[in-house]
DNA sequence: CCCTTTTCACCTAGGTGGTAAGAT
DNA sequence: ATCTTACCACCTAGGTGAAAAGGG
């Protein structure tokens, strides 16, 4: 998820209090947190590189959890079974960043220029009558500090750009000498 | 949805009763039917083409509706409201089918050289205790003579090769002279 | 003999950063 | 001067039928 601040104080719900997410290619993320890491967005959208990906576990398996709450990107395959999320790698990888206020496509609209801090959500969906006032009981929220980036239309850091031309198949194209293992 | 036989008698759910499917490209599946349609089938999965896809419309826009009952494919976006899917139209382009018999990709598995007539669903989402009581009366199901095919791993007939190359993007290398408007 | 599998060149579709032009 | 846009060559990823090889 993105945007929107935290809940106040209160239990958790059993449902989301032993969730846990583990950041995938924790590696590769800090070494671009290193040098500072850039997104580019566009009017169209782009995608992220590397990817927002996480390993859920202590879900409830047969519980029903949507993937944010608010105005705030939900994963593809929400709603879906505590099960089905832990299951495998929830990716991001098809999320795109937009400059473009007017936006229709679901893009997660950025100022280009400002740094921003990926969060992710999970979301027990409340079954009960007026879930609304549990809310903030529902859900539990992670937040990886080697995720932070800066968004660009152009890089402004060349290391950045090299480091995206060796780690990102799809920039193969601009590599000079030696292949990658 | 594929496989399984109609229902029996008794009253629809009001939900589904009104409901209305018009298939999409029907000149272009005529065109093939003329011929005798015919579908690839492969171990690895091969898309449909034409692609089976419909138009809705006389569904509750707030109800819950997923798109097939039994050993049937789903379609990818399901559950959601009517009101989503008589939004646009409905694809099943990613659907594939297979002869392999073991087949873990969720694809249709089919026999070559057997004739196959798709059916498409509309299932209503039952909210009520017992809803199984009423599985009956709560979907609908469509069937279009024009999209019999014959299941093959290679094609038998010629012309519908040669149609297939025409009015398939996918298959534009294998075009000889002029193209298509 | 008939049917199936594998491999291939040729497409569609779309994700990269570079570059030059455009905007403020 | 700085940031943004549009277009491009070069990739990944994967959907085509042809052709040749494989299998019963």
């Amino acid at each position: 998820g993105w945007a929107g601040e935290g809940p106040g104080a209160g239990g958790k719900n059993r449902r989301v209090c032993h969730a846990a997410a583990r950041l995938e290619m924790g590696s590769l993320w800090e070494e671009f947190n290193r040098l500072g890491t850039e997104m580019i967005v566009t009017k169209a959208g782009r995608r992220m590189f590397p990817t927002f990906q996480v390993k859920l576990s202590g879900l409830d398996p047969l519980a029903d959890y949507p993937s944010a709450p608010g105005r705030v990107h939900f994963h593809p395959d929400s709603p879906a079974k505590g099960a089905q999320w832990m299951r495998q790698i929830v990716s991001f990888d098809k999320l795109k960043l937009t400059n473009n206020l007017l936006d229709d496509n679901g893009h997660i609209i950025l100022n280009s220029m400002h740094r921003y801090q990926p969060r992710f959500h999970v979301v027990f969906v409340d079954p009960r009558r007026d879930s609304e006032r549990f809310a903030h009981q529902n859900f539990k929220s992670f937040s990886f500090p080697e995720t932070q980036f800066m968004a660009v239309t152009a890089y402004q850091n060349h290391r950045i750009t090299q480091l995206k031309i060796a780690s990102n198949p799809f920039a193969k194209g601009f590599r000079d000498g030696d292949p990658d293992p």
